[in-house]
DNA sequence: TGAAAGTGTCTCGACATCAAGATACTTGGA
DNA sequence: TCCAAGTATCTTGATGTCGAGACACTTTCA
């Protein structure tokens, strides 16, 4: 089945013949599957009363394991924003109960980031439905064919991961 | 090689080991490479003064052919943003030259956004250097696999890209 | 030990985005 | 013809993000 890459594709080797418009092949849909998914996951965490950063954080945390904490620089690193923005979250969802801040024992400038028992429930709900929903859209492919495209976005992905971020 | 949704998924097993979090090994890829990316084009494209969102519109009316017009309707399909953020983009690319906004001579609701010689000369140089910065990542795959993933990102995307958008 | 460089977090102002609603025009049917 | 529904664009207010810099503390090395 054609998609707007496809189209978008035609559309530029009509209008310059002279580029090699081939990585668009795959890095337009990427970008554009990404943001298809970033709308369909924002619908749904609404039945959890989520926002999608909120599940960011809040996962982060949980997959530490327990005791459920790291600092602020440890989640800047994996959810790849800026130490503003972190220190924002953080603010929001110690303010509605799922975090608590604690200071760090081991460095006075440290934060330690915790999951209060609230926001290890939300976490848990949110990340069935999530997984249940993502399900669905995989369903398109033969589990072969998931494996080799995890694979494949693999190859593409480490190089900027193992960089020293 | 390892990358950051391999330990990911890897932590997820450990504390949910009840989950199938399979559907996460394409697409947490997704979404992560989707954000180096982003991060990739910003820099690609400050040696044209062009943030990315410009880029977006401005090869959008590229694509689409002499005379360059586009109304803003069909700005907002091929860009996946609101109408809200779609004025104030072409208010600004006006403002600074890029394109302007003509009157739409068979429907009077509506408007026609037009490249400007200048608008046309930046979105030209800027799609060059995003190729060849492109051509370098892309550079990890061969030929073979570049072709596979982008047919299986084709798969994917395709459904939302045909839903009554 | 002391100073310089490094690190971790937070503050602040600018800005792009979204959602909802307003406005103006067009279309289809009674 | 006229009205209701539909469509195209813009306006507004709230919000999340970024970048740069401030600040406090730690590390390194002479």
């Amino acid at each position: 089945m054609e998609d707007e890459v496809d189209r978008l594709v035609a559309a530029w080797r009509r209008e310059r013949p002279d580029l090699d418009v081939e990585p668009l092949e795959v890095l337009s849909r990427v970008g554009r599957l990404s943001r298809h998914l970033d709308i369909a996951r924002r619908s749904a965490f609404a039945e959890h009363a989520l926002e999608p950063w909120e599940f960011d954080v809040l996962t982060a945390l949980r997959r530490a394991g327990a005791p459920y904490q790291l600092s602020p620089g440890q989640l800047l690193t994996q959810t790849l924003v800026t130490s503003g923005t972190m220190t924002n979250r953080i603010d929001r969802l110690a303010g509605k109960g799922l975090v608590q801040r604690l200071p760090d024992p081991d460095d006075r400038r440290g934060v330690l980031v915790r999951l209060t028992r609230a926001g290890q429930e939300r976490a848990d709900a949110a990340l069935s439905g999530l997984l249940d929903h993502e399900r669905a859209i995989l369903a398109e492919l033969s589990p072969a064919q998931r494996g080799d495209l995890a694979a494949l976005l693999r190859q593409l992905v480490a190089p900027f991961d193992n960089l020293a971020d």
